[in-house]
DNA sequence: TTGTAAGCGTTATCAA
DNA sequence: TTGATAACGCTTACAA
């Protein structure tokens, strides 16, 4: 991409400002005069600088997303539905990955000064420079946090999902429990569930950390864990943390269920896969990027200027996992 | 960000160069004078619009990555080794998937509008498109497909892996075989992993089709296979086919190993905890993405400017699912 | 050591 | 219906 608009105008003997108008199809033009100009830009195979664009209309048509890292399918999901509704919108999707990485602050505020608006993952950014967002009105929607003063917020249900979970646990007639991937920071996705769970379970259930919530570290604290003691369920913060502890009560010649319990979080394709089948909350993932890249849209275009706050309803996914049911899937 | 380098240039008395000398750190700037400079540049809170400084630059200080989606994780982890060296370079990521999606063209193309070089995947972009970008010199580095003139060309070794694979299951005494997840296009990994095992296995093997190459459709894909035929051994396309294929084989009372070897590709995290462990071909999915961005950081400062086309050596991994090997594990 | 001014590639206003 | 021309926000010769 090299040719310039000058070109063009000077090929198709007309002003810049007129081929502007006709690629653009705004101002009017004589179709004589369009015609010249469209052959002409087909010619010279041009297509308009997106900077030069951008620095006129003054918005990059583009959207950021902050993640902490890609592992496991949430994320994924969600980053897929962002972007698949983004690219609907015509804006490109940048992406920031800040796990494990230094000088997170100055990447969030590059990024800031790409996009138009940032999907930003519950507190993967830090406090101040969110604030200075805020402050300088960059829309913003935050999945999976509390909600914030001056940004959207948009996250699936987890209290309640939470309750209802721990009384189906409660059905089961367990009495010891514990909790598997203790929240890291308070408010996110990971502490409400452990809230909700609290709240019905109280001192029957004790969190347990994990490292991150995957696979591995899950496996690693399941392990630990069960070598110590036998709570009789283990509630995951989410499915990846579920199918470590199922591989480490295999290891350990614990039957699940029966032995042991575990239920997940989310409902990501392997829950459905796994032996056993995971008992999980089914979070619509997909659904929560589709939504920020609207709500985003909403905000950057000026349709809506006050904050939203949402929570998508969750569904409590019975399977294997949990335990015993009787009467399951007559033949 | 709304204020601009001449609000600065302004409250500290000086010329706009001198402020973009002070920041930038080129040319001379007098210790005074960079002195007020910085402490309006503080007040003020400017950051230097990336527009502006792209338009003037002539670069945008960006790299672009075109994936069909990200189902699985080679793919992510493909991306998370490019963003991760990507930004240590400076450079900003853009993401296209491509998967399902119409009108991909003219996305690859926008895309291209907005980045300095394209890292992509396999087939992902219409080969006209490619053809139009090599053709304006847009740096490009294309991950798992053949050698292209006028472009860097990444991947792993796949053939000599997959005689490697192919004789040590025929080391295992098997005699028919199926090769789940045909190849869909030609030149690409999966392609050349079953002109690998066809070499070695020649009619003892067939090539049967999967959807996409998913967990669920290498399930579906391996039910159908082995309700009408028993094979010794199935030899999958990558790790994600193979996990779908263990599941069938339980479905169907199948033992792995014993009835049947399971055999996939990459070596995702799963593979290790899958039951049966799989035996898989290691591939270097990060390095891959983080020799891409250096690739392209070489093609864009023009460090180099000739193609390089590189393999990255693999593994066998040898694990449970690909048949009994007796003195394993001498307690 | 500093400032002036010419780009960089568009869009859009205002006259003509 | 068109064309000058002023933004947009920066970098960087070139002069001073």
């Amino acid at each position: 991409m090299d040719v310039t608009i000058y070109e063009v105008a000077q090929r198709a003997g007309v002003s810049i400002a007129t081929v502007s108008r006709t690629l653009r199809g705004n101002g009017p033009v004589a179709s004589k005069t369009r015609e010249k100009v469209l052959k002409a830009v087909e010619e010279l195979n041009f297509t308009p600088s997106r900077l030069g664009v951008s620095l006129a209309e003054g918005r990059h048509a583009a959207n950021g997303i902050v993640f902490p890292s890609l592992s496991g399918p949430y994320y994924t999901e969600v980053l897929l539905g962002y972007e698949e509704v983004a690219a609907e919108l015509g804006r490109s999707v940048l992406i920031l990955s800040t796990a494990g990485r230094t000088r997170v602050r100055d990447l969030v505020k590059d990024l800031a000064g790409r996009v138009d608006g940032l999907l930003i993952f519950g507190h993967t950014a830090p406090d101040d420079v969110v604030a200075e967002l805020v402050q300088v009105g960059m829309p913003l929607v935050f999945v999976s946090r509390e909600p914030l003063a001056g940004a959207d917020t948009l996250r699936s249900e987890n209290t309640a999902s939470a309750r209802l979970l721990a009384g189906h646990l409660l059905d089961h007639g367990y009495e010891h429990f514990a909790y598997l991937g203790a929240p890291l920071v308070s408010g996110d996705d990971v502490d409400e569930r452990w809230q909700g769970v609290r709240a019905v379970l109280g001192g029957a259930i004790e969190a347990v950390a994990t490292g991150q919530y995957t696979v591995e570290d899950g496996y690693d604290a399941a392990l630990r864990l069960l070598r110590r003691q036998r709570p009789q369920a283990l509630v995951c913060c989410d499915d990846e943390v579920a199918l470590g502890a199922l591989l480490a009560a295999e290891e350990l010649g614990l039957a699940v269920p029966g032995d042991l319990a575990v239920t997940g979080w989310d409902d990501i394709m392997a829950a459905r896969h796994a032996r056993p089948a995971l008992t999980t909350i089914r979070q619509p993932m997909r659904e929560l990027g589709a939504r920020a890249a609207r709500a985003l849209d909403e905000l950057i275009t000026g349709a809506r200027s006050t904050p939203n706050h949402l929570t998508l309803t969750t569904e409590l996914v019975i399977r294997a996992s949990c335990g015993i049911h009787p009467q399951e899937e007559p033949p």
